[in-house]
DNA sequence: GTTTATGCAAATTCTTTGCAATACT
DNA sequence: AGTATTGCAAAGAATTTGCATAAAC
């Protein structure tokens, strides 16, 4: 188990947890979006259904993950790494659909959109589907 | 209540229900984006929780209507009606964090996106969250 | 008359909450 | 030692399934 997680957590003031650990390392090592039951799936041996819960609303409170997009209804997540100089809000999601993984396209930027008058842009999410790199 | 439901309905090859003509019809004077619970309250009075579930399920199979992202965890629908003429596959929506709304919007057509090679794309949808028109 | 949709009950799955025990700093 | 996290039980939503009744064609 690489020291890395433990430190990813303390550079986010957040408690250095086994459970931490080793979500944070899934997420490291899979590199696509994790749903909470992913993670279950991986990790129900070690911890409980609940504290995957808990864990996935404290990265998200502090920023080390966000949601993605998906149409399948099951809310996943992806880390959030990579974004002190990148946009931070811009994210462009790519997912396939004969294997069902989705990833984060980080080569492709969002292009500007111009919205109607009266609308205030915070946060775009592009979510491409279509067929993957390995499946096509 | 007018006929034009049920037309609709008879273009798709569906039989004309009292239910399907009013979640129709919702979906028609709302013109923003629905979730299953915003339809059961508006038509629990008439409708059981489990057919308007199906209904969903039967409009979505006939492309009546498509699921439009969203970060909530609900999944909201809108209509497809505008379909034919315009790019099929290619939804931008706006949500609203002051009022909650969701809706298309149809006057930004979403620019290309240059994918790195190997990836072959068949939908895109944009969720552009900020502040709608209304509410600033 | 035949086929399809609906309502009700009940089963599953997903997510949240309370609280005592445990682990982290 | 003091504070935050975990596990377990249980509650609460969201969604699906089976089956008999009712409605559409």
């Amino acid at each position: 188990m690489p020291v890395k997680t433990a430190e990813i957590l303390k550079d986010n003031q957040l408690r250095v947890t086994s459970c931490r650990r080793d979500v944070l390392q899934t997420f490291l090592m899979k590199r696509v979006a994790l749903s909470h039951s992913d993670l279950e799936e991986e990790l129900k041996e070690n911890y409980d259904r609940v504290t995957i819960y808990r864990t996935l609303k404290t990265f998200l409170d502090s920023d080390l993950i966000h949601k993605v997009l998906d149409d399948s209804g099951a809310t996943k997540y992806a880390l959030c790494l990579h974004d002190v100089q990148s946009h931070d809000h811009e994210h462009v999601h790519f997912k396939c659909e004969k294997c069902g993984q989705t990833n984060c396209i980080e080569e492709v930027s969002l292009p500007r959109v111009e919205l109607p008058s009266g609308y205030v842009a915070k946060e775009m999410n592009l979510l491409v589907q279509g067929i993957c790199k390995n499946c096509s």
